[in-house]
DNA sequence: CGATTATAGATTGTCTACAATCGATAGGCG
DNA sequence: CGCCTATCGATTGTAGACAATCTATAATCG
């Protein structure tokens, strides 16, 4: 009775062209600074103008294009201070997460988190940075995800694809992502000890890390 | 030379009706469940639907509408849940804004807070909600700019929106306004002390207070 | 020659018409 | 009667054409 076909996409023209535009901004495929024209993008996909507008907007909404009437649209330039701005953001979200975590004493459900600490573990072993990226990403989504609070995750998805963006638009040294990748085990251990206090800072460590070294070398070339 | 002539506005359809829309859904004449259909929108503006929709889309992406394809765009219903989120996310935004206040040394440019306070007292003499409504949402406003962080303002942006939509929602009882206009002043004191600690819980109170208040009668009616 | 004004090309903003999809309802069929 | 199917009206999704506006360059005028 039930085949298990599988779903087939039936998404618009508008979601299909934002998704594809949103993935080659995050991965630095379209540089901050470039011009998107609407021509261009409906020729390309064949398609006309009008989804590719609403897609646009939505972009634009999300801080990651920039219009001005009758001009253009660009990607958005990232300045230093922006940098910072993120990665600031970025930990006070996720400390946020951790406390209501701690809080509505869900300390016992972080099972999930080690089993993608252990595949990072591998991960770091073969080098697979394409990987570990995604199991870091995994990581954090799933320490939000936890919070419960959806507000938290609408804003959390904002922030992520921004550090994102940023992460592909610098060529990090391998060594950094496998001592980030050897930083998330203590930090389940704290927040299995309910320790909130000592969460918050390995946490704001691992992220602040990060973002300084980012930031550090960040010279206003995007 | 310069005859000074008004800055005629020039803004686009979109950008009215969108300015339209989100006004009308954030001083509650759009309540939420309330189906938005392009058509009558674009009849009732005298213009197409091309804007209207974009508009739509805009306010799609900021949770203030949503939308479901080939049936049609509704107003964001609002649970208690919601109320909670986006209360927590309230004190967790401006917990930030003063910290980075603070530890910027910003402690001695508080005047415009103190002037805005000012006028506070006199709206709660003359008991005028409307003026003690926007003067709060200024010295708010201006507790985000001053901690000089764009990011942060942005989404201080989104939350803000959230929280006059949930005030015009509920009818509050007006010794609570006048309560909570007293209760910044000692936020501004512990400020300019460079108190953050107290300031902090000063501000924690004053917000969860609020937000406590009207998620208890929130009943599901919305 | 210098400053202002007209023009051209490119791009976005808007409009109208048409296609696709959904929900509900009526009709057929065992 | 109960279930499946076809059709209809309403609404959103997309396409293509036209209008408005911007930048840059050329033309005009003193």
């Amino acid at each position: 009775m039930k085949p298990n076909l599988p779903q087939l996409k039936n998404t618009s023209i508008r979601e299909q062209t934002l998704d594809a535009l949103r993935e080659a901004i995050l991965n630095g495929e379209l540089k901050p600074g470039q011009t998107l024209i609407e021509m261009d993008l409906a020729r390309q996909l064949g398609v006309s103008r009008a989804p590719i507008r609403e897609a646009l907007r939505i972009l634009n909404s999300e801080a990651l294009v920039e219009t001005v009437p009758y001009h253009g649209t660009t990607v958005r330039r990232l300045s230093r201070a922006d940098i910072e701005e993120i990665y600031s953001m970025r930990v006070l979200l996720e400390t946020f997460a951790i406390e209501r975590i701690v809080q509505a004493g869900k300390t016992d459900e972080l099972g999930g988190l080690r089993e993608i600490v252990a595949q990072m573990v591998i991960g770091g072993r073969d080098k697979d940075i394409r990987r570990l990226n995604w199991l870091d990403r995994d990581f954090h989504d799933a320490l939000i995800a936890m919070s419960g609070h959806r507000l938290l995750a609408a804003m959390w998805q904002n922030v992520s694809m921004k550090v994102r963006q940023v992460m592909a638009l610098v060529n990090r040294r391998n060594s950094d992502l496998q001592q980030i990748a050897q930083s998330h085990l203590p930090l389940i251990a704290a927040l299995e000890r309910g320790d909130l206090g000592q969460a918050t800072l390995l946490l704001r460590r691992h992220i602040a890390s990060a973002g300084d070294l980012i930031a550090e070398d960040w010279q206003g070339r995007h």
